[in-house]
DNA sequence: CGTTGGGTTGATCGACCTCAATAAAAGTGG
DNA sequence: CCACTTTTATTGAGGTCGATCAACCCAACG
């Protein structure tokens, strides 16, 4: 079992069951296809995409691969979410990112890892050499075009994200997250009140640089005020008008 | 001479002879070429370029373009720094980036402006119309690379920018802040000890997520160790290893 | 059922903010 | 070139938001 996924980056042993390659993947098939970068491409990269992929998935927990790591592989991810973080040596941590369903990881396509990807929950993703896709990216103006276009959103997200960290206080923070989640996960399931939240307070705290006393305080005022409510492993958004209206929107 | 740029999306109203354009440019002998997205391109890409773009000039305080405008064009930096910003309602800042010579304004190529660039000092750009630039990308898978080199770079450094945001402290930031100009600085002039620092304590401040007077004190504290010395315009490195430390590296 | 890992809540502390006064520098106009 | 204003930087005093430290609760699990 183990064996099947040597080629893999992955830094946690992999429990049974954990993780299983299931060979050349059928993109056609493929619940993410039009959230990610293979999207509707059509033509040869199409095909090449489909042929150089290979889906797995790891457990909760597991790490992708971490800061400094050599990078092999890139990934989209078909189900599940991630974390990117990078910590200092006194381990202060910083997450950087959150990735969900249809979201490429590997946008910068570096020598090695910037950050640490961490499991959520289960995760399915799409694994593809960097090498071959490297090669497809020079066959494939319009790949690239795509791959460019990820890293622009990236971009734009991180911007935001630096505004939120440098700028807002933590109230305006942990509702800010709460509504630019669920507007993310929105585009993947379809709009919801309800959001799941499958990370710890210390998680959700060193996404928006602050403590996890502080996330748990901030969660429980806005519950009070009746703007959330909190369910087992999510919350509930009650008034989206108010929520906004705490994020400073 | 106002018409000259009347295709420019300038904020401010220009001075005489803050801003001229010198019509077609000559990308040979641009001193910044190696720097920037033009790099060492060869073949019809580099003429191509060359015929697209204008150089022209903005003087110090005057805005590139703002937060919300319509995106037009896009830049390469000649000479000169500018300010990447977004802005809160109530008046809040938050300074995402800093360009200087040979960086790329515009790598998302967006349909507006996220955030307003405004020019440190006086300002050499580079500009090419968007829609010219588009096309050369599509027909220049060359360009199209170094483009998304470039965007890759950028958001490294905005992931590093919210480790700073997030989890340093107001020491650890400032150091930061001046050993990683002065790395960018050295890319374009070479290493030097001393640092141009043409903003003021409340743009430091914004860039770093503190108040001025936070920066102000921090530097005191920084001469009063004899890591830096305050020098018109800029300050010295006195102590680069002392620095590092209190960056925290 | 004890143990363990999250989560919540309270009490205290401290880093940074805010407000304010002063000092220094940079414009401005005579 | 020098008064005068305006802007920017520095420094101090005091306040506050979020961090830290600590107690307690609860659910999961061997």
């Amino acid at each position: 079992m183990f064996d099947l996924h040597a080629d893999l980056d992955h830094k946690m042993p992999l429990q049974r069951g954990d993780a299983c390659l299931r060979g050349t993947s059928a993109c056609e098939t493929c619940g993410v296809r039009e959230l990610s970068l293979c999207g509707t491409t059509g033509g040869g990269a199409a095909a090449a995409l489909s042929t150089a992929s290979k889906h797995f998935a790891i457990g909760a927990k597991h790490t992708l691969f971490e800061e400094g790591d050599r990078a092999t592989a890139v990934y989209t991810v078909v189900s599940g979410s991630l974390l990117f973080s990078k910590i200092l040596q006194d381990g202060r941590r910083q997450i950087i990112g959150i990735a969900l369903p249809g979201d490429f990881i590997g946008l910068t396509l570096p020598e090695s890892h910037a950050f640490t990807a961490t499991a959520l929950d289960q995760v399915e993703l799409c694994r593809i050499d960097k090498r071959a896709f490297a090669d497809l990216l020079d066959r494939s103006p319009d790949l690239m075009r795509r791959l460019h276009a990820m890293s622009a959103r990236e971009l734009a997200r991180a911007q935001d994200h630096m505004m939120l960290l440098g700028r807002l206080h933590s109230e305006e923070k942990v509702a800010s997250f709460l509504i630019c989640l669920q507007a993310r996960w929105a585009r993947v399931k379809g709009a919801s009140p309800r959001l799941d939240l499958p990370m710890s307070r210390q998680e959700i705290g060193d996404y928006l640089g602050v403590t996890l006393e502080t996330v748990s305080r901030t969660f429980s005022k806005l519950v009070k005020r009746k703007l959330i409510a909190i369910i087992p492993d999510g919350i509930r958004i009650m008034d989206a008008k108010g929520l906004a209206d705490a994020a400073g929107l």
